[in-house]
RNA sequence: GGGCGGUUCGUAUAGCGGCAAUUACUCCAGACUGUAAAUCUGGCGGCCAUCGGCCUUCGGGGGUUCGAGUCCCUCACCGCCCA
């Protein structure tokens, strides 16, 4: 049995996924999917440096603009969403290109992650969250001894999201499953070197704010307000923060760009597990298509 | 020429006789299954390593001391002040 073909783009943010997977799909047919947290979000454009309103036309683009920033999107909802849409892809004769930086997205497709079918429960969560990080510690030992083996005992968003899980009957530690292989997937990954990636940070952010990010970020705030998980984003955060005086315009500018960085260095340690075929151009890109096309 | 202050890990800083040596930033590494651009962790002289151990370090040289980044002498460089 061969399964369907999935190409899928990533490499770290600033890197070019952008320009690089308009030009591919275009030329292999294809048709894109965000695999982007943030672009799902309507009207946070600036900030998450979506495509280009004509870049968006000229090619099919999916899950990009599918929510408003008020309503929250998960890692389950995008995994269904997605295998939804590229199944819609493979079934119209073109290729479908998962593009995007948010690694666990795309993890959840190429190792297609089994996620335990337990929303959120923000009730508790409000509730668990009130309480220390010993106690929370205790509380899952006491629940699931064998979750609480695995989770790191610093890290409260987990120990609390495990904890909703047992809440709902079942235990994290018997969750964490992987399915078959759902795809014949390539992976292409953007090298880029460290010193291009932080130049290319610092200019991105630079035009940012000169396209109006601060503008955007006002009127978010005036829709929304300040609380939608939205906006726990880089670009986002900072600008709130400039917006309530708490840091200087400068200040913000300057923390964007560093803590861009610092994601970009996270985004690394996902990139050294999945199967990337690194690329340095398009040309290398393009031979590698064409032969998986082919196959 | 004289007086004072300084020279410690990439940078900035602590240390005023028991120290492989503080803190901040940078930097490096890692975890991650319904918040993921989120959340969290570790390292930062070298070598081995389980607690731990061994070696080489605080501008250069010399000295005092059981023991010196810390005290003394001297040289070098930097800074400020008086000539």
């Amino acid at each position: 049995m061969t399964l369907p073909k999935l190409v899928i783009i990533t490499g770290p943010t600033a890197a070019g996924k952008t320009a690089l997977s308009l030009k591919l799909a275009k030329k292999f047919t294809g048709e894109i999917i965000s695999a982007d947290s943030r672009q799902i979000y309507t009207q946070m454009d600036i900030g998450t440096a979506k495509a280009t309103k004509k870049e968006l036309k000229n090619v099919p683009h999916h899950l990009i603009d599918v929510r408003t920033p008020d309503k929250d999107y998960t890692l389950a909802q995008f995994k269904r969403d997605a295998i939804k849409t590229i199944k819609q892809i493979q079934k119209r004769g073109r290729v479908p290109f998962l593009v995007g930086g948010t690694a666990l997205y795309i993890n959840a497709l190429v190792s297609n992650l089994e996620i335990p079918e337990v929303k959120p429960n923000k009730k508790l969560r409000k509730k668990l969250e009130k309480l220390s990080l010993n106690e929370l510690y205790k509380k899952l030992v006491s629940l699931d001894p064998e979750a609480a083996y695995i989770i790191d005992p610093k890290n409260p968003r987990r120990i609390i999201r495990a904890l909703e899980i047992t809440a709902s009957g079942k235990l994290y530690s018997q969750t964490r499953k992987k399915g078959p292989q759902l795809f014949d997937m390539l992976v292409l990954g953007i090298n880029a070197p460290g010193a291009k990636l932080k130049r290319n940070i610092e200019r991105r952010v630079d035009i940012q704010i000169k396209n109006g990010l601060v503008k955007e970020v006002k009127n978010l705030i005036k829709r929304y307000g300040k609380k939608p998980q939205a906006f726990d984003a880089i670009g986002y955060r900072e600008v709130i923060a400039y917006l309530e005086k708490k840091i200087t315009f400068k200040e913000a500018i300057a923390q964007i760009k560093k803590n861009t960085w610092y994601f970009a260095k996270r985004q690394n340690t996902w990139f050294r597990k999945l199967p990337i075929n690194w690329i340095n151009n398009q040309g290398q890109a393009e031979k590698m298509l064409a032969k998986f096309i082919r196959q």
